[in-house]
DNA sequence: TCCCGAGTTTGCGCCAGCGCAAATTGTCCA
DNA sequence: TGGACAATTTGCGCTGGCGCAAACTCGGGA
């Protein structure tokens, strides 16, 4: 349990158009918690007693097969509601939930739920706009691995990270938490040894900068022309 | 405009749970029209005024890349509820919907969704639910893209549609709708080509049988073999 | 009934990207 | 400071499935 300042939430848009104590009940109902980078929040298939706010950090959503393959659903960044298919009539979490930075939780139990959005409207609809974006972002990620090419796809992941998540330096946008070749390989439906020699290229052509664990984006544009053209790059 | 009987719509289930006198509310405030196969219910792109229930056919969602190319978003029952995204929070609808066959739909403008879920909350927790349902459908779908051979792909869709949609024939589950080898190509991440020979392969193997938009599955077990298996079939 | 066109089948060549393997490099910890 | 390990890079050969092209075949409308 961490102690937490109600400063810490009222910048996110989540809690916005709440008064300060609309902020507090809100908080006092959650439970907060930190977990440390590579700690698993919930685990797929686990039966779900909590739905989850974002504080800090970043976490993955990854899905893994039968047979053990893994792929990224999404990151959550800060101030992002997760672990909430439970809360929309599911028993089970779909997915497994991992800190890829050390992370700062609110969690609530499924059970309060329906109470919460009641007393706060603007959370339910909130939430429900978010699953409705998602569902078109994750509908979009289908079009994408049909039509597209494995280098359009891993052009619009970085694309996208870096939006989302980037870190303006002075060489560019860095992404802004540990990302391996591997898991870029699992966001995109292919393998690191096609992502490293991508970034490798790209490297080379100073679209990107890129290390260990680490892809800075110093040229956007031409990611974006890479992203969007169905030629070669 | 359609005359609707009350009857039509008290066997499905999403209006299942409320008195005879709210459905017949519901449908009082509801326009129903009916769809010739082929036409368009709504455009991709289009602004979004009303959200829809389907009481009779089926009707086929597709994304169109800014090139040209389609992919079937997903296949609309009897009974389901769908342009929703926009009741969460959209303006314009993301897909474009056709009628598969002749449909008769109910269709409620935007403005009365806030009203309705209030004044029947069943209806809202459903369509809460089943935008949820459709997350987790749409990310199963882009984990077999990502770790799935074309076989299994194709193999898995036939299932899902006979499941959904099949019809017990003295020869099989037949499918309910005219579906061509285009379609199910763009179901799943393929060309027409490549369908076209598997649908081949399994005839010849007793599997299926098929014919112009058309597909009768005669052995489901083989066919989830062939969707699980990690080998050639 | 015949014809036309959409839907389907099938052959052939090719290549993007995978799988395997080995070398290389950065980082953390003792 | 020196491993030791994890992450990354890179070479090489192979193949699943695509693109193209051509032939075929239903089914419905005149």
């Amino acid at each position: 349990m961490v102690a937490l300042d109600r400063s810490l939430i009222s910048r996110l848009p989540l809690f916005q158009g709440m008064t300060p104590e609309e902020q507090s009940e809100l908080l006092r109902s959650a439970r907060s918690s930190r977990y440390a980078k590579d700690s698993t929040i919930f685990e797929q298939e686990a039966e779900a007693n909590s739905f989850f706010v974002l504080i800090a950090g970043h976490i993955r959503v990854v899905r893994t097969t039968p047979d053990g393959q893994q792929v990224i659903a999404r990151y959550i960044s800060e101030g992002e509601i997760f672990g909430v298919a439970a809360a929309l009539g599911r028993t089970t979490y779909p997915a497994t939930a991992v800190a890829a930075v050390d992370c700062v939780v609110l969690a609530w139990a499924n059970s309060q739920w329906a109470e919460l959005a009641r007393r706060f409207p603007v959370f339910g609809a909130t939430t429900y706009k978010t699953v409705g974006t998602r569902l078109q972002e994750t509908q979009t990620r289908v079009v994408e691995m049909s039509t597209e090419q494995v280098e359009q796809r891993v052009a619009h992941a970085l694309l996208r990270l870096a939006n989302q998540t980037g870190r303006k330096t002075d060489s560019g946008i860095e992404i802004d938490f540990p990302i391996s070749r591997q898991d870029i390989a699992e966001m995109t439906g292919t393998t690191l040894h096609t992502v490293s020699r991508l970034l490798s290229k790209w490297e080379d052509n100073g679209i990107i900068l890129s290390g260990r664990q680490k892809v800075t984006v110093k040229d956007a544009h031409r990611l974006v022309v890479l992203a969007e053209n169905r030629d070669k790059g």
